[in-house]
DNA sequence: TTGTATGCGTTATCAC
DNA sequence: GTGATAACGCATACAA
């Protein structure tokens, strides 16, 4: 590919001359200028980002480490982070930690030695080695959707306590009394977080707290549906089942489909997350939606003032219920938000 | 950050050795290899690829870019080619051209100026500039699910001919005639070959072609869901209607819904593309399923090849027809695949 | 306004 | 087996 001496030859001028057309630099005349532009545009000349960026040291990209790409949730993220992210004349480089903490590695380290300008991480489960270097070697990192304690990193997440406070309230406004919650591993602070909320929901509605109800799985469909066949053969099962993330719903969803079962007049169904083909379930899926673009949108200015060395401090967004059929509300025909108690 | 200067002062050697150890080198003693190794691991450092790059002129980087980071089947799509490329020792930068043609262009650019090894490209819409640009630029590319006529570029791609014929008959057996289909846009290949596909099959089968019956929306949810107005209220609305990929049967779902009608009593429903989240609609739907995974795989093998300078050429794999329920189909409790005539 | 020269962090070529 | 050193493509301080 043409360089910036080819460039510089063909135009008779030095490089110099040619680097400043590139960052128009206002001192060159606009007839050389001219002359310059005419060449790049006749060579197809595009600068090298990479000896660019060997020399200012900025990249002018992000990282992103997702915790799943085939989780719906964070691809909405993703395209949040990266609509934002241009805006402010950064790429975006994804990565996809798959939900392993091994993989994860993986990405902060390829991503760390690309030298990205900042890191936008989803941590997956503990605080690992690779993690503790960015922080330790201060690239600008900020913590999206979960959070790492013990680091001194700020983080944009949501908090759904309130909404599962909300949506006990209802299931209990129902007539339901046993509900079960399939929740995310205890290393997340997603999962820690949820299954805290569901917990004091439940001796706040004076429900009793059943062991039995409550398990962790680890955000996929297949752990999901496992734990939803567990729930389902205890001798007393419950009659709502909650899990925590959308995923895990749809593991659910195969679960009692295979048995033959219905919803919700067998078992009930509530999920953590809002996807859109959640609508389109029959019957359609009450749950607990996240303010995803809002959370994309304050990470990356997060990151970027970090990076601009401006002050930043961490953001909870609080996540809503949304009220549809599928625990077996009646009378209404659409769905509706309560962010309040009832 | 620990440059390659720092470990060398501390361990007492050459930036030459320093680098020797980099790269495995079996000219240096194991002894000053550990002491070497010992000082990278104290100074937590990381090469800076951005400078190997500028001096070897590789990345170890491919792009891909594709049609909409929201849409399940690239998302599926992005893991294969993720996976893949990882195996082989890439690493990938992902572009969303969010369906428009500017904004592929944009990536396009910027990975150029990344200088990518190669790049995997879901093209959207016309040739633009930018890619007439890498292809004479020689950049390794390879087109990926879509393609463009009159370049000399390789692609990977499904055909879904014979699915799409299998379903026609699978709906003409049912005893269907009037069937619509909301295509994709004329200007990529997957909008185009269906249309054809689907035409073909419709006078194969002895139906006529109703032009009323056939509008190309955009593979987006919304032109889904207006298209779909659009045939319902037609004097003779058709009693099927078959969508060009799975988010634009998302939007058919919603109009139907929004107007209280059912599949597939009051209209039946088939998608091409199939996703999780299809099987648990009700009734589940009646899909034609792409081998995602393999595209993934063999795109990027054919892209590694073209960078090795290997020869390469086009593959293209079968679709396959998923029966389901949404047609009307009776008698049959899980789903079944039709891939030849019935 | 323009050109010359230096250096960014690494690899590779040559000596020793 | 190891060490100087040039070069990759660009931006920039300084000179002209």
């Amino acid at each position: 590919m043409a360089s910036i001496k080819d460039v510089a030859q063909r135009a008779g001028v030095s490089v110099a001359t040619v680097s400043r057309v590139l960052n128009a630099s206002p001192s060159v005349t606009e007839r050389t200028r001219a002359r310059v532009q005419a060449v790049m545009d006749e060579l197809g000349y595009r600068p090298n980002a990479v000896a660019r960026s060997l020399r200012t040291d900025a990249t002018n990209t992000i990282g992103l480490i997702i915790g799943d790409i085939l989780n719906p949730f964070f691809t909405e993220l993703a395209r949040a982070v990266d609509d934002e992210a241009r805006a402010a004349g950064y790429s975006v480089l994804i990565g996809n930690a798959d939900e392993r903490p091994e993989q994860q590695d993986h990405y902060v380290g390829t991503l760390l030695e690309q030298r990205v300008d900042g890191l936008l991480l989803c941590p997956t489960a503990e605080i690992t080695p690779l993690v503790e270097d960015a922080v330790r070697g201060s690239r600008p990192l900020v913590f999206l959707d979960r959070t790492l304690a013990g680091l001194d990193v700020p983080s944009v997440r949501a908090d759904g306590s309130a909404a599962i406070r909300d949506l006990v309230r209802h299931l209990r406004a129902l007539g339901h009394r046993r509900i079960a919650f399939i929740s995310g591993p205890a290393l997340l602070s997603t999962g820690r977080e949820r299954t805290a909320a569901f917990v004091s929901a439940l001796t706040e509605c004076g429900l009793p707290v059943r062991p039995e109800y409550v398990e962790a799985g680890d955000f996929q469909a297949a752990s999901g549906r496992s734990i939803t066949a567990r729930l389902l053969d205890l001798p007393e099962p419950p009659e709502v089942i909650f899990t925590g993330d959308n995923l895990m719903a749809l593991g659910a969803l195969d679960e009692i489909r295979a048995r033959g079962l219905r919803v919700p007049a067998d078992v009930a169904l509530a999920s953590y997350d809002d996807v859109p083909w959640f609508t389109h379930l029959d019957p359609p899926m009450t749950a607990i939606s996240q303010p995803v673009q809002e959370l994309g949108r304050l990470a990356v200015r997060a990151l970027v003032d970090r990076i601009g060395d401006r002050p930043v401090r961490s953001v909870v967004l609080p996540a809503r219920l949304v009220v549809r059929r599928s625990c077996g509300e009646t009378g209404e025909t659409g769905e509706s938000e309560r962010s309040g108690p009832e």
